[in-house]
DNA sequence: AGAAGGATTCTCT
DNA sequence: GAGAATCCTTCTT
């Protein structure tokens, strides 16, 4: 399988955004397949990045094709591929997933125990648990071997837009953005 | 030092 | 659909 290179993650985030649905998420045996994702780039109002560099968001404005992880409402965990150049705070958060492999894995890291269906790995949340991620994970390289990595793979068609959500902080326009992408006929959509 | 709020999820009804 | 869980980050005093 072809692992990314750096530079793919060098362009704007709504770009790699794009790009980002269908690939693959790699930890171990387990394999994610991206559905849904959403861009938080340069300048905008709803990124964590809006009003400057802090010790949270650190990640986002280091290199590009690094996790940058937070923990959300206290008890979940949301990954970010970090875009755009070394110095610029820009991500992609990565909102639901489609199971490649590693359902036992998976199954257990999310203590699941009902009939499998999307809202295993649909929500950002979710897809973190699934990979055992946590902030300790911060800064990984995902464009090299070891850890989590994320694979080429053949892009699903036709993708959805649409606004992003939980942005009510954002400014108008960046709330309408239609900066969330996702495969338009999955069903491992949230 | 204290307070507010958050890029959510789960379990109910 | 509503409410609880839960704690870090950031902003204010």
């Amino acid at each position: 399988m072809a692992l990314l290179p750096q530079a793919f993650y060098r362009r704007d985030a709504l770009t790699v955004a794009h790009d980002l649905i269908g690939t693959l998420l790699v930890r171990d045996e387990v394999v994610l397949r991206v559905t849904e994702v959403e861009a938080y780039r340069v300048g905008d109002t709803a990124s964590h990045c809006r009003a400057g560099k802090t010790a949270r968001n650190a990640p986002m404005w280091g290199p590009p094709g690094r996790a940058y992880i937070y923990l959300c409402y206290g008890l979940h965990q949301m990954l970010n591929l970090v875009t755009d150049e070394d110095g610029v705070g820009a991500a992609v958060l990565v909102r639901a997933a489609e199971l490649v492999s590693g359902e036992a894995t998976v199954l257990e890291r999310r203590r699941w125990t009902r009939p499998l269906s999307p809202a295993l790995l649909t929500g950002p949340g979710r897809v973190a648990q699934a990979l055992g991620l946590d902030t300790t994970m911060n800064d990984h390289p995902l464009y090299r071997r070891g850890g989590l990595e994320l694979h080429a793979a053949p892009a699903p068609r036709p993708l959805a837009v649409g606004p992003r959500i939980g942005i009510d902080y954002a400014s108008p326009e960046d709330r309408q953005a239609p900066w969330r992408v996702a495969v338009a006929e999955s069903r491992w959509v949230a």
